[in-house]
RNA sequence: CGGGAUGUAGCGCAGUUGGCUAGCGCACCACGUUCGGGACGUGGGGGUCGGAAGUUCGAGUCUUCUCAUCCCGACCA
């Protein structure tokens, strides 16, 4: 199935491409820009909701559900939303079709005009606000720590799958809060539980830290975010966490009283994830042979390929596979044994090495002979046999090794591709060569920030968080600089 | 929304200066031999050539319009 597959020097995004969609995780829609996720990825992005999900209610949080659609009036209330966001809505004006005059197909009824337009949300801040306003009256009210799993449409220009498509699924974590030290507290503890389970789930190690004004999220006074180092040499943002202040409290008039009886304005945080990590997922780990994927996060952990000429030799390997499998499975490990007598067992090797199942455990008839098993690892491609015997716990201990070795892998090839750069000829070698990660001073202002971005498509990716201070001078205008920033071309 | 390209079977493509029955590879179906790294042979099924109009005895091929997709820019999680 993965024939003419194309390598990742040879054409990167085509790499990137084809393998989403040969590796089945998900496929260009009749709708423009948006995807349809195939059960295999659909999977993946399940077990990255558990785990997050988890997370999130182990530090307060609980999930609730607001309305897809967004009256067009709320949008104007917090200035700088409206200007993020205004120019991607998707906007609904009409609620009925009918049939066409010419009995060809329906038209939209132009009499069913809806009086206010609905904005189909691009994010949930003004809607939850609105809300909030008549749930907080009292410092006894606060906090809120609610978070929604939602889909939400932004009418991008180009979308690729899962990085940027017009319809994308995510979480919004939306919390209210009585003071502002305790909402940044907030934000920083979701920006720490988002670099944890990059870290400790998807072995993507990230760069913690806040953007700089330009990037800011529209209505946030900080944004954190955490950036990831892809092959190519580009960053993603891996997720994002804003302090939000009075903002939206102030635009939607949401006050409490506190306990001395005065009436404040509450302030608010908000952070997600999306789809998106999907992408980020697969261009982390992946090669040339396919999808690489870690096995905290794999749909199926361990594949078993049994190699028979006949339904009794079968038979026999099915005797030894069927226990093999239940003492796997007690351990919690998720076990396909395909069977199937349909595909060979060569085709079945490259189907699942394609789809970056961790471990394939190979028996044929000289297995049976011998008592041994073959195993094989999907990240290092190597092959090895054991004796049957104690069999559960090795893969349990190589399934922890794959981990761990993916995880050292990204970070081995994010330190050797992020580079201190003290001058603007090599700020731009680095960009057309090798790309990563550029630490550089900055002079602090948004002129020279667009200025870079303007002549090399390199934008702050982050301010990193603990900063060490380090005075030096500006990489692209030589004035003075308090500390360096990272720099990259970004998805 | 600018610049470039492409639409022929599920996918990837060929199809000459217009010519008679539209082809190839992969995939699919049947049978046989195979089965420890994407098997082989034989036979088979599948197309209103993106759409509309036009030129012509005759259009996948020429003309006009239209739609869609992809790449490159501006915008973005």
């Amino acid at each position: 199935m993965a024939k003419d597959f194309p390598t990742r020097s040879e054409n990167y995004s085509q790499w990137y491409n084809d393998l989403v969609i040969k590796a089945d995780l998900a496929e260009p829609s009749p709708v423009r820009g948006c995807m349809v996720i195939k059960p295999y990825g659909y999977a993946i992005w399940e077990k990255i909701q558990a785990a997050l999900d988890k997370m999130f209610k182990d530090t307060g949080h609980s999930n609730a559900y607001f309305p897809l659609f967004i009256p067009k009036s709320f949008f104007s209330r917090e200035a700088s939303h409206v200007e993020g966001f205004a120019k991607e809505c998707a906007v609904v004006t009409h609620y009925r079709l009918k049939a066409a005059p010419d009995g060809k197909g329906v038209i939209v009824d132009e009499d069913a005009r809806l009086e206010e337009e609905l904005i189909v949300r691009p994010t949930s801040e003004t809607i939850i606000w609105d809300t909030y306003r008549n749930w907080i009256k009292s410092y006894r009210d606060l906090p809120i720590l609610i978070n929604q799993w939602a889909n939400v449409v932004r009418w991008e220009m180009r979308t690729r799958l899962f990085l940027r498509t017009t319809e994308f699924l995510w979480q919004e974590g939306h919390t209210a809060h009585a003071t502002k030290e305790e909402a940044i507290r907030e934000a920083e503890t979701m920006l720490n539980v988002y670099a944890s389970f990059a870290e400790n789930w998807m072995a993507i190690p990230v760069l913690k830290g806040t953007k700089s004004p330009a990037e800011r999220f529209a209505g946030a006074i900080d944004t954190y975010a955490i950036e990831a180092l892809m092959q190519d040499g580009k960053a993603l943002q891996a997720g994002t966490s804003h302090f939000l202040g009075e903002n939206f409290a102030k635009a939607f008039d949401v006050k409490f009283l506190s306990k001395e009886n005065q009436l404040e304005y509450v302030w608010a945080t908000s952070w997600g994830v999306s789809t998106r990590l999907m992408g980020a997922l697969i261009m982390s780990h992946s090669d040339d042979n396919g999808l690489v994927l870690p096995p905290k996060l794999a749909p199926i952990q361990v594949v078993i390929v049994p190699v028979f000429k006949n339904p009794e030799q079968l038979n026999l390997i099915s005797e030894k596979v069927l226990p093999l499998k239940k003492a796997l499975e007690a351990k919690g490990i998720s076990v396909k044994y395909d069977d199937r007598d349909t595909q060979k067992p060569g085709w079945k090797f490259a189907e699942y090495e394609f789809k970056g199942v961790p471990v394939r455990i190979t028996i044929g008839p000289r297995d049976i002979e011998q008592g041994t098993v073959e195993i094989a690892r999907r990240d290092t491609l190597e092959k090895e046999t054991f004796q049957m015997t104690d069999i559960e716990n090795k893969i349990v201990h190589l399934l922890y090794q794959i981990q761990a070795n993916l995880y050292n892998k990204a970070l081995d090839f994010r330190e050797n591709n992020t580079f201190r750069v003290d001058s603007w000829d090599e700020f731009k070698r680095v960009l057309d060569t090798t790309g990563g990660f550029i630490a550089a001073h900055w002079d602090g202002t948004p002129e020279t920030e667009e200025k870079i971005k303007e002549e090399t498509k390199a934008t702050i990716r982050v301010i990193p968080l603990n900063n060490p201070p380090e005075k030096g001078k500006c990489v692209y205008s030589g004035n003075p600089s308090e500390g360096r920033v990272i720099f990259a071309r970004a998805y």
